[in-house]
DNA sequence: CCCGTGCGTTAGTTGACGCTTTCGTAAGTG
DNA sequence: CACTTACGAAAGCGTCAACTAACGCACGGG
């Protein structure tokens, strides 16, 4: 999931959406009309921030408007900021890998 | 750089990475012994996080040892924490946009 | 001086991603 | 009910990115 939202935001084009939808519900061809690229495009890149849980969508009347989840983008930052504290336990499952490899040569 | 920032930590490999050599430099032979992919592999993903300024190498005889960069690192959750300030210049454009397609109405 | 080690680099392939075009569906209107 | 609007879904295409395999380069020991 956490791995969804960094790959989406990774996109230019969906910074841009997500910016646009922070602050206001937008209906799809409004935000389309933000671009240069075709309405599905926009579809396509709204429903992978969907499913990363940036955006939720609700529908009224004939068009659907879109907004972005504070909570999600939360998440988000969350993860990232406690990102770093992991390195750690990635030094020392290397660091056994390494022992490992050279057995009995060097001890410490 | 900071768009090569997000694109690059939006790897999952590349984020191990970055974790194995924050809190400590290691060349990239150990750094490989870590995943389940050819030490090539490692090399280009270091070479994409340097290009974005989030590790640095130093020459230590005959093998290189790679860092993390904190900078970049900071530089990049600067840039993802007033990443969403930007939203209501987005609206403004869209709303003209807008404004300038009803204004002439139904033509095309 | 020769050879092994440790890394980086270059082709070349495969899979994923973004975009467009076309089609299908639900809601509002006369 | 027919028609328009607003949107999503599927298929096809082009392109980029990640990986492997093979080669080349610098360092250090015999």
């Amino acid at each position: 999931m956490l791995d969804l939202a960094v790959r989406a935001i990774a996109e230019p084009r969906r910074r841009e959406i997500l910016r646009l939808i922070q602050y206001g519900e937008l209906p799809a061809g409004r935000i389309a009309s933000g671009f240069d690229v075709t309405r599905p495009a926009i579809s396509q890149h709204l429903k992978v921030l969907a499913e990363a849980g940036l955006v939720s969508a609700r529908k009224e009347g004939t068009q659907i408007l879109y907004r972005a989840r504070p909570e999600g983008l939360r998440e988000l930052r969350e993860y990232l900021e406690g990102f770093w504290d992991e390195g750690l336990r990635m030094l020392k499952e290397v660091a056994e890998a390494d022992r490992r490899r050279s057995d009995g040569d060097d001890r410490e």
